[in-house]
DNA sequence: TTGATTTCTTAACATAGATCAATGCGTGAA
DNA sequence: TTCACGCATTGATCTATGTTAAGAAATCAA
């Protein structure tokens, strides 16, 4: 098997060379975490410490509300990345939790670490720049999604972006991103099967 | 009355403080702009060529869904910033329009100008990078009050935020922003009312 | 001042999704 | 193989908000 830190190593080698001083660099900054299933990887009102990069297994965030409901923000896969970019930056409470939702490998940096990451190897200080920027668009469409489509749309629209996400996670966690009940989200699935 | 660009130099210095030399060079790079009541700073699908800084009047950002309707993302008053930043940075197309409600003057900068900006005022680079970061945290403040609240709640949160708002724009301004129409926003008002 | 236009309110009815309750199904532990 | 438990489905009913339509109030232009 693929060294967990060969996988970041190629992920940013899409965009910027990196020297063999680079990868020795990264690889003393990044540090493996292994996650069972249920396990947290920050828990929203703490402070985010982890910026994470997603080796293998399946992940959620998820928001739970001033009357104890919880929300799913989103699933995390393999090449994905997780964390409270706000929270981690600026070292104020996370707004959300986030769990493992089976076993999973992630390589995590600390905010400490990371300033050493961006004064050691200046070029990845703009790539990080522009991953932000893409977290903040995609924020944003997400937004724009939840106000104007109803449940059907915002379901298909899950599983053309993550086809494989109903085999990854169960059904009310998907009911839960979508915003809508299990129950409602079985009767969507039944009338889109009604509609074929 | 003060110079515009007093203005500008005041809320900078609120946090940098700023040489002679830097305050020529930001009313070098930075021009005003006038805006009658319904004007339009920029459009959706286009790209954002300007981040505002308000100095008087106020704005609406707003998205035009694949149905035609609209949908009010948020309103801007003196001293806040108006913009899509990922458009703006990415110069990729904008997710929304931005629009005068009233006649505004704004101090814009282009993506070209910003550059210099940064290049000649460092401490700019990092002030912004901050900005940006607040305006990804607000960004998922808002979303999490629009999944988690209804109506009355996030009516009731808008008006502790923006206190003047109810004076400064019409009814239906404030529904759509809300996530309702006017008409249920006449409703929940009244309903409050009775309530008291 | 008047008329025209825009905005706000009210009411009757429709609908998406929530809530509550019951049943069914699948998988892992014994 | 069976039991138990978590998850999914279904049906009946409820609720917040949407829809449509009408009129009242406010604002603006002439």
């Amino acid at each position: 098997m693929m060294e967990a830190i060969e996988k970041l190593f190629e992920y940013f080698e899409k965009d910027i060379p990196l020297s063999e001083f680079d990868k020795k660099t990264i690889q003393e900054l990044y540090h493996i975490e292994e996650l069972d299933k249920g396990d947290i990887l920050f828990r929203q009102g703490e402070m985010c410490r982890s910026e994470a990069f997603v080796i293998s297994g399946t992940l959620r965030s998820y928001y739970v509300d001033g009357k104890g409901q919880e929300h799913v923000l989103n699933f995390a896969l393999p090449g994905w990345w997780v964390g409270d970019l706000a929270s981690f930056y600026q070292k104020t409470p996370a707004l959300h939790s986030v769990e493992a939702l089976e076993d999973t490998v992630l390589l995590v940096i600390n905010p400490e670490n990371k300033e050493i990451l961006f004064k050691k190897i200046p070029a990845l200080e703009r790539f990080f720049r522009i991953i932000i920027q893409k977290h903040l668009s995609s924020l944003q469409k997400r937004f724009l999604v939840t106000i104007s489509e109803n449940a059907e749309i915002r379901y298909l629209n899950l599983i053309n972006r993550i086809p494989a996400i109903e085999q990854l996670v169960p059904q009310y966690q998907i009911a839960s991103y979508l915003g809508i009940l299990p129950e409602s989200l079985s009767r969507l699935k039944r009338k889109l099967l009604e509609k074929k």
